[in-house]
DNA sequence: CCAAAGTTCGG
DNA sequence: CGAACTTTG
């Protein structure tokens, strides 16, 4: 038996998890293949390559970073450290799932952990008991309230072994990207601070402020939940014993990051098309006109002010406050007519925090062609979701500097006139609104 | 509490 | 078969 393994980490997953996994294959060299869609540039690449960066220091510059096609590069690696057993990381993620399982198969490689993956219960266990996928969100709650899980893994390389991959051809440079968006720090320390923070003195405030875009009531957590540096059950775990408010709905939303990825395990097709196939029938814009409001959408110039703060902070910060993410994903369905799919790429694209499961999902649910998804009726108004939510337009005269002679909540309606250089709106919602619902109604017609 | 019309879940 | 169904206006 060979005294070298090799642990190959799959994707973006788990950097929270490789000290105990390493720990459990004695000695060991993390191999890190990133794949195309993290190579491309953007927050989540940059983010990335900074967790990346922190961790391969703090191993001593003792991490093997590589991309390629696995079947082929982890082998080749194997036999050039005289490896024995290939490990895989972790349980599978969400998605590509069933393509991860023929590499796995491929490679002979053998799963160290079964608790690996990155949510608090594994994709594809939470099952009814006819045993298929839940579709609606709260049974699939009260299950996975009831469902146990495992202590999280523990952190700190210090308790790790690592093998000097020096003079490996295949040793890839971490690349720096441009700060061209203001992201958060990276990292597992980063990532620990931000929660221990949120624990002291948000966490009280959350169940209120966490819907308030002006505020930054949310926990900031998601691009850490995202990239493994802080793992769910490290956080359910330091909410044990707390039955307020504030930590049963965080316990909720840790909820959600697990139902979307359970449903995408499940239906693999949805990351592209509609989980409702009735939704295949809607009427969507398309032409060059769609072109221009969905550039319009995109770059925050669309006249309502909520939109358009939110557009504005997502190309600024590679973020979006929740709340702004539904307002301006029911604009680009409800008033726009444009598809979903188009802005969940734009999201996709920007976001640092990007996720297959909860973006695609998020936006489905939005246009109503999702899981539990909002009744088709349903349309966010713009301007009263901005009045409700950024009750003294702080968030929009932050990200909007034209409106910054505005005060207070009139910066929402803008009864009294624009400022000049702040676009007229590019649709009328109330007619959007008809319009939309009338779609909606179409599809019911040729039944099948 | 209602809108409109379902579907989903659990008993 | 009855009750429930994140995020509105």
């Amino acid at each position: 038996m060979s005294a070298i393994d090799l642990v190959w980490f799959r994707r973006d997953l788990r950097l929270a998890d490789l000290p105990t996994l390493l720990a459990v294959a004695d000695t060991a060299a993390a191999v890190f293949v990133l794949d195309d869609v993290l190579l491309r540039p953007g927050p989540r690449r940059s983010f990335l390559f900074d967790c990346l960066r922190r961790l391969d220091e703090a191993l001593a510059g003792r991490l093997l970073v590589t991309r390629g096609d696995p079947v082929a590069v982890i082998p080749a690696l194997a036999r050039e450290l005289g490896a024995g057993a290939v490990h895989i990381s972790a349980d599978f993620g969400p998605y590509g799932s069933r393509r991860d399982r023929a590499v796995a198969a491929a490679l002979g490689a053998v799963p160290l952990l079964p608790s690996g993956s990155p949510y608090v219960v594994a994709p594809g266990r939470i099952r009814k008991s006819d045993g298929t996928a839940y579709r609606v969100f709260t049974p699939f709650r009260r299950a996975w309230l009831e469902h146990g899980w495992r202590a999280p893994a523990r952190t700190g390389p210090d308790t790790v072994r690592w093998l000097d991959p020096a003079g490996l051809g295949m040793r890839v440079p971490i690349p720096t990207d441009d700060g061209a968006v203001a992201l958060p720090a990276a990292g597992e320390a980063a990532a620990a601070a931000r929660w221990h923070s949120f624990l002291a003195d948000g966490l009280d405030r959350y169940h209120r402020d966490r819907d308030r875009p002006d505020l930054s009531g949310t926990t900031g957590l998601s691009p850490y939940l995202k990239f493994g540096c802080l793992h769910p059950r490290t956080v359910l775990q330091d909410l044990r014993g707390r039955g307020d408010d504030a930590a049963a709905t965080l316990r909720s939303e840790l909820c959600w990051r697990d139902f979307y990825a359970d449903v995408l395990h499940d239906r693999p097709d949805t990351a592209q098309r509609n989980y409702n196939p009735r939704f295949d029938r809607i009427r969507h814009d398309t032409g060059p006109d769609a072109q221009r409001l969905f550039e319009a959408w995109a770059q925050g110039r669309t006249g309502f002010p909520i939109v358009d703060a939110g557009m504005r902070q997502l190309l600024a910060q590679g973020w979006m406050h929740n709340r702004v993410r539904m307002i301006v994903a029911s604009f680009l369905t409800k008033d726009l007519h444009l598809p979903w799919r188009w802005g969940a790429r734009h999201f996709m694209r920007h976001l640092v925090d990007g996720d297959l499961a909860s973006n695609q999902h998020g936006w489905q649910w939005t246009a109503g062609s999702g899981t539990d998804a909002a009744p088709y009726f349903r349309v966010f108004n713009p301007i009263g979701q901005g009045e409700k939510f950024d009750p003294d337009g702080d968030y929009v005269r932050r990200w909007v500097p034209e409106l910054r002679g505005v005060a207070g909540k009139r910066v929402h309606r803008l009864a009294d006139g624009r400022p000049p250089g702040y676009p007229e709106p590019i649709v009328d919602h109330a007619e959007e609104r008809r319009e939309a619902l009338a779609r909606y109604a179409e599809t019911a017609d040729r039944g099948d």
